[in-house]
DNA sequence: ATTGTTGCATAACGGCGATATGTTTAGCAC
DNA sequence: GTGCTAAACATATCGCCGTTATGCAACAAT
């Protein structure tokens, strides 16, 4: 057992997947890039299910890692927003992986178990605790967190997966969308139009002003 | 040219999908169904995508059929909860055929164009109407109507995937999430809270008594 | 009647996931 | 060192897939 032949296989089919889609993915494909034979994928992990179940895996730690790395600012709605942001960029620089971690994109027999759901689950724990900061900070009404966390996932999800599908064209396309779907939902719960509406708009600052130094 | 072979073609790739999932579509299974060879698909279609694309066109239609049937009440915010109602349904209904007309589930090389996508968004029409009714009736704040129709069919499409997803598990499931997620939506778009609610709740009733008599 | 076209059956091709069957290598008791 | 065992991997094969090529029967037009 290599360790490092385990990785490779992994990281070649993340990368087949991310750069020519699923349709890409085949064992005999992988193995050629390995430099190995197909049955290196049936010894590490029983099949072609198990490796993408792994490389899924890979996804929701990774989307963990960018929702916990969204540091926390003064303002908690702020906060809200950047969650979202990152949350939808990094589905967007992952699309066809967004697509197998959550839309159930069919590809050769391949599903889900409750465990890996549960992985992805683990998103909401970012968003339930910055939901308790905007209550606790008295900008949203003292309503069931659970309740605003889920509404925040499932709008923000919404919306990424129709832009991914294509159907969100310009000039309304996502990034028209983003900041009012925002600032409707946190109306909604209980914020006040124009500071919510400030709020996201901070965000939106924050989100340039760090970009710009990387891009100059 | 046979047009009852034609549509018998598409009706059986319709009801594997429904049945079976996007795996059991396959030309040699459908041919066998049909009582003729995998050449009909060729001659009628161009190809198994040629039939996947009748079938989400049928899909599109059907979905559309279902949410001109909303009958409109007196209350243009509660037609509205009506309309997600349709929607969601309809998808539930249909979770195979929803993925592939939404979720990009690539089956065997079959990707959606843009003319595809088009009668997907001809969807947003009876949103947008009933949008334009909530402003008319000084329910909803005088804002951009394609905007908040947007937000209305991103935060639904976002809940039906998450809930077919199996992302959604009990006790916070679609069924509990469905009406909250509504009201706020709408109390972003500019409702009262307490009016957003009434109207939610009694486009409920107005469900549960229409398909009472259904169910006796 | 002949010719051309259409509709579909049959067979074949390349590619897929998966399995069966070697073959080679690595670790280890002695 | 030798011999044994088990794992890693290669090769070949199976059944299924979408697709294409080929053949053939029915029919239309001339």
């Amino acid at each position: 057992m290599d360790p490092r032949t385990h990785t490779v296989l992994i990281e070649i089919a993340a990368a087949l997947l991310a750069t020519e889609g699923p349709q890409a993915l085949s064992t005999r494909r992988i193995a050629a890039e390995a430099g190995t034979s197909t049955m290196a994928v049936y010894t590490y992990f029983g099949g072609m299910s198990g490796l993408v179940r792994e490389v899924v895996h890979e996804g929701f730690q990774r989307l963990e890692r960018h929702l916990t790395a969204v540091r926390s600012t003064s303002d908690p709605v702020a906060d809200m927003a950047l969650l979202g942001r990152a949350y939808r960029m990094n589905a967007l620089a992952n699309p066809h992986l967004y697509s197998v971690m959550f839309g159930g994109a069919s590809l050769s027999g391949f599903s889900l178990t409750d465990d890996d759901r549960q992985h992805g689950r683990y998103t909401l724990t970012s968003v339930v605790e910055c939901v308790a900061k905007c209550v606790a900070a008295g900008r949203f009404a003292d309503a069931d967190v659970a309740h605003v966390a889920h509404q925040m996932w499932i709008a923000t999800h919404g919306l990424v997966t129709l832009e991914l599908g294509g159907y969100l064209a310009a000039p309304l396309d996502g990034e028209a969308l983003f900041e009012p779907q925002l600032v409707a939902l946190m109306v909604g719960a209980g914020d006040r139009p124009d500071a919510a509406t400030r709020s996201v708009r901070s965000s939106r600052r924050r989100i340039e002003r760090e970009l710009s130094p990387q891009a100059g």
